[in-house]
DNA sequence: TATTGTTATACTCTATAACTATA
DNA sequence: TATAGTTATAGAGTATAACAATA
């Protein structure tokens, strides 16, 4: 019976998929932790490359903008952002990494790197597959079809 | 210079891996709510298999027991599963999914798997490929190591 | 009027510590 | 004493609605 193996198979790639995605988020917590932060701050640095207003930057995270305020709020506390005025346009704020952010940003890039790969049990010759898996993902634009045209 | 491009390469492999983390996220979401449940909640159901000790569960969910009161109280207020009293030991309460929560169970099971490969564009062809690279994973023990023996 | 960001509010998830009932 | 589960408490993330300042 055909379709039993292909479900019996799907079933297993959905597994080993949250599997994976439960070990990325292990990892992300851990090394937030180590450094007093929580993993939702970290892909804040982690995603926080250039100066970007608050609006932008929810628009990225897929978030409500009010849930920005708060997530900023509780780094810049910690000296890590800071919210630079823009002279264009008063209403704006553009969130901007400070060095001790830029600093702790680049730590955490090399420590999730290192331990989500040793995590993963991911060896050299896998990054080619890796890579080719989720290569259409990042090219991709919007992965929620109809988002924009929504009310 | 070697050592920049391959760490170069690494960059993109973990963007790639975390994109993938917030994809899956997203749909866990979207099936949740489209049913009224959050996201913890379709992981319970589809973590629970046969009827378990809240104890137990709570090792298999990673997160500290008190988490599972409130967890399955909200699920339990749905109809979806029942606290039933072991016999032998009457402090245990054996988590059990109702008939409801079977068939929900069934059905967020289909979407998850159906809407996970869409928004991951996982082609038949990948399948194999996903299941090389997380097969270590599901097989391998305790993913953190030192965790029993710490104090 | 429309937009940016914030505040007020509410709910869920999560952990720690203290507690009750049972073993 | 030890274990299973709960409650109390606190903080973080998330969304909706209402709001002030600015455009």
């Amino acid at each position: 019976m055909p379709e039993a193996d292909a479900s019996q198979g799907l079933r297993q790639v959905v597994d080993g998929l949250l599997e994976l995605t439960r070990r990325t988020h292990e990892v992300m917590s851990s090394v937030a932790v180590r450094h007093d932060l929580t993993a939702p701050q970290v892909g804040l640095l982690r995603l926080l490359d250039e100066p970007i207003s608050m609006r932008a930057f929810a628009e990225e995270l897929a978030c409500d903008p009010s849930n920005v305020t708060g997530l900023v709020d509780r780094v810049e506390r910690l000296g890590l952002v800071e919210r630079v005025p823009d002279p264009d346009d008063r209403r704006i704020r553009m969130l901007t990494l400070t060095s001790k952010g830029r600093r702790l940003r680049e730590e955490v890039n090399r420590e999730v790197a290192r331990e989500l790969t040793s995590a993963l049990r991911l060896k050299p010759e896998d990054h080619d597959q890796v890579l080719r898996l989720t290569a259409n993902l990042r090219s991709a634009g919007d992965p929620r079809p109809g988002r924009h045209a929504a009310s």
